[in-house]
DNA sequence: AGCGTTCGGTTCAAATTTGAACCACGGCTG
DNA sequence: CAGCCGTGGTTCAAATTTGAACCGAACGCT
């Protein structure tokens, strides 16, 4: 029961400014999302992902793991989406159990609608807060960060 | 209706690092919490702005703002924490309708018994992923980001 | 083939979060 | 001082999120 290593002033600094950051750039998007997509982040996130995929699917957990989401949020969230029809449910050939989870021509249009604000809000938000050299320190930092606590998981 | 400024590589890889580090630290975190102090994340933070605060007590709207947070789900949390007797309210003397949230003895007890474990996993997760070069530019980067959007609600 | 395990998803109840509605009160104007 | 508008907090219903329990199916081994 050592003395911990507290954190000095700039480690403090970067602690409360990712958290700070975090919550209100999360808030800001929320809120963006909602008013002019009427989509919630996640549910924005999970239009990228499939969108991002070669043919517009992804198995439920592999998708859940990208969102880092639990397994149960993401059913609730897929069975939303397709209420509203932006995605769709197929069920994979090689495993019973298996399920994909598609985007539909109305999601990849809804996600098309929804794209140029959000990234509008993105480079409000944070992108074009920076400058370039910033931009780049953040992306190798905080892509470390999230490689490290991917590779801590596995 | 003209055609948005996408990102380009380097921005895209700030944001998605962005977002996939703000959820792999925020689940982490709110996990270790959770495990060793039975504490959520949002309860482990207003204690930390109380316990900041010259008298460990502040305004229920002043504190929410420092949170981040809906005045309702503050309400809900200070109501939690009430119930585990880790903070206390007491009414305003100048103005009738204020409360203020009070951080009690056993408030104090707690989040100095929570900490050392906390600032481990901070540092784990994402202070000592970095050099110290990089911390500071991340402070710095984020430390403007959220200043601009606090200034932006204002 | 038989069997114990792990996997992939869903279901379920419980905890949290949010925004809108609401209730007093404080403060400013006329 | 009455009339109004903005504040400070809480309440309420609805949406989301999470982990644990569960079910059937796939695997690995004997």
């Amino acid at each position: 029961m050592d003395e911990p290593r507290w954190l000095d002033e700039t480690e403090m600094a970067a602690w409360r400014g990712f958290v700070e950051a975090t919550n209100l750039v999360a808030r800001r998007l929320e809120r963006q999302l909602k008013d002019d997509a009427g989509l919630s982040h996640t549910q924005y996130e999970i239009l990228v992902h499939l969108s991002a995929a070669p043919d517009g699917s992804l198995r439920m957990t592999d998708l859940a793991d990208r969102l880092v989401t639990s397994k149960s949020g993401l059913t609730y969230q897929v069975t939303q989406l397709e209420k509203a029809g932006l995605v769709g449910r197929r069920s994979c050939a090689s495993d019973v159990r298996g399920v994909f989870a598609e985007l539909t021509e109305q999601g990849r249009q809804a996600l098309r609608a929804a794209a140029p604000g959000h990234v509008a809000a993105v480079r409000e938000t944070l992108i074009d807060v920076l400058a370039p050299e910033q931009l780049a320190a953040l992306a190798a930092s905080l892509g470390a960060v999230a490689d490290r606590l991917r590779a801590a998981d596995a």
